[in-house]
DNA sequence: CGTGGATTGAGACAACCGTCACGCTCGCCA
DNA sequence: TGGCGAGCGTGACGGTTGTCTCAATCCACG
C-alpha cells in the first residue's frame, strides 16, 4: 500500500485535505522491521511519530531486574508516541516490534507543522490520548487489586470477545502468544501464568484444546472468575 | 475569591478573552464540601467539570474488597474529570474531597460550548491529559515492579522535592497524611506502610522527627532506596 | 526421521504482603 | 482530669508470587 492511501485510513489524518495528506506522505519514511526491533526506549528524546502499517508494536516498561510490563500494544492503523510529540517530553516507555512490522515514520518537525496548521487534528489526538488513559486506569486497577489468575481471566475474556469464534460448546480462541509474552502483558512471571492457567482449568472456566487453542464455555463467568453474584464490568 | 479571577488563574482558561471568561463565570456554581464528600463514582455518566479552588480531591478506584488505589490527587487550580467530558464516556474513577474543599462546577454543556468555540483550549487540555498519562505510567510501573518500601521511598522523595524545606541536615517534610491515606496512594495496606517506614528508618534513609514530620538526609539516595550504582530517574 | 532449541509444566523455597488481633499513644472534649 | 476514639506499631499467620531448577514436550529445520 502506498503511504498516501495508508494515511487516509488513519483516524488521525482522515480529516486532512488531499493536498495536506499528499504533502505529509512525501515526508514519511516507511520501513520494515524484523521481530524484536527496538523503536525507542524509555527516556529517549522523541524523534517522531510511528504509524503501524502492518504487524504489531508492544509498548512497555522494564524493571531493574529485567521484567517487563506491557502498557499497550498497537496493530495496523494505530499511531505510537503521540504523547511525547505533543508535550515535548521524552518517550515514557519503550517500544519493540512483536512480529515483522511495516512502519511509517513521520519526523517530529513535520508532525508539529501539521498540528499547528490543522486544529482538527487536536480533536482526534485528544480522543486517542483519552483511550490510552482509560486503558491505563484499567491496567493500574488490575495490578493493584487482582491476583494473577484474575488478571489472566480478564485478559482471556477480553481476547475471546475480540478474536474468539463462537461454537455450540462455547467460545474458542487461538492464543498466538507464549506464556512469556502473556506474563509480560499481565505484569507477572512465566511460571505464574502456567499456574493460573491450571487453576482456571481446574475451575472449569477454560478447556485447553491444543497448544495454543482453548475453549471458554462461558466468557462472562470467566471474567468474574466464576464468582456468582459479581456483576461483570462494562468499561 | 470570585469565580472570574479564579478562572483567570487556571491554565485551562487563561487564554480566553475577558468576555468569554465572564460568560463562563456566570455559568459556574461554587460550593464548599466537607471532607469525605463524594463528587462522583466510577461508571457514573459525566455531569461536568470540577475545578479545585481550595482543598484537595482524591481520584481513585475501589477494589471489590474495599481497598483503594489512588490514581492522582489534585489541589488548588487544578481541574478534574476533563477526560470523560472530552470523549463523552463515564467517569473512569471515583472522586472524594480529602479535606474541606471549595469547588467550582461547570456543567457539561457549558464546557463543550467553550471547547467548540476556543480551539486554543484543546492545546491546554492535551497537555493536562499528557501529564495524567505520564503520571499513570509511573503508577503502573511502581505497582508492577516495586515493593512497598520502594514505592514509599519514591513517593516520599517526590513529596520532599515538591513540599520539603531544605536544612543543613537534609530536607524536612511535613506529611499531613495518615498511614491509611498513604497506603491508598501506594496501593497497599496501612500496616505495610508502617513496616516500610521502619525499614527506611533503619537504613538511615529517613529520620522521624515528630508525628508527621521527618528529615531526609539525601533525597536522591532515598529515591534509589540507597542502592548504589542505580541511576535516579528523571521523568 | 532425527536433532536442537524454544516452550512448557512442575516442585521447592523464600520473600513479600494482606489480614487479623492486640495494645499503646496522642489529642480532644466533657 | 478522666475517658474516648482515631491513629499507630507490632507480632503472627497464611496465601500469593517470583525465582531457581529440572525434565518433558513441541516444533522447525535439516
Amino acid at each position: 500500500m502506498d503511504t498516501h492511501s495508508l494515511l487516509q485510513q488513519i483516524p488521525l489524518f482522515a480529516a486532512l485535505s488531499e493536498d495536506a495528506r499528499t504533502r505529509l506522505a512525501s515526508r514519511c519514511v516507511t520501513r520494515t522491521h524484523a521481530p524484536g526491533h527496538v523503536l525507542f526506549t524509555t527516556g529517549e528524546p522523541c524523534r517522531g511519530l510511528y504509524i503501524v502499517e502492518s504487524g504489531r508494536v508492544r509498548i512497555f516498561r522494564t524493571s531493574p531486574t529485567g521484567r517487563e510490563q506491557v502498557l499497550h500494544s498497537e496493530g495496523p492503523g494505530r499511531a505510537i508516541a503521540e504523547l511525547p510529540l505533543l508535550d515535548g517530553g521524552a518517550y515514557p516507555a519503550s517500544a519493540v516490534t512483536e512480529v515483522e512490522s511495516r512502519l511509517v515514520f513521520l519526523p517530529r518537525a513535520e508532525f508539529q507543522a501539521l498540528y499547528r496548521d490543522n486544529p482538527d487534528v487536536a480533536e482526534t489526538v485528544i480522543r486517542e490520548l483519552g483511550k490510552r488513559l482509560r486503558h491505563l486506569v484499567h491496567v493500574t486497577e488490575t495490578l493493584a487489586f487482582r491476583d494473577v489468575a484474575a488478571r489472566l481471566a480478564s485478559y482471556l475474556a477480553s481476547y475471546a470477545e475480540q478474536h474468539g469464534t463462537i461454537t455450540p460448546e462455547g467460545t474458542e480462541i487461538v492464543l498466538d502468544r507464549t506464556r512469556e509474552e502473556l506474563s509480560q502483558e499481565l505484569g507477572t512471571a512465566r511460571e505464574s501464568v502456567s499456574r493460573a492457567l491450571k487453576q482456571l482449568t481446574e475451575k472449569g472456566l477454560i478447556e485447553p484444546l491444543a497448544r495454543k487453542r482453548m475453549r471458554i464455555p462461558d466468557v462472562a463467568r470467566l471474567r468474574t472468575l466464576g464468582r456468582p453474584g459479581e456483576r461483570p464490568r462494562y468499561e
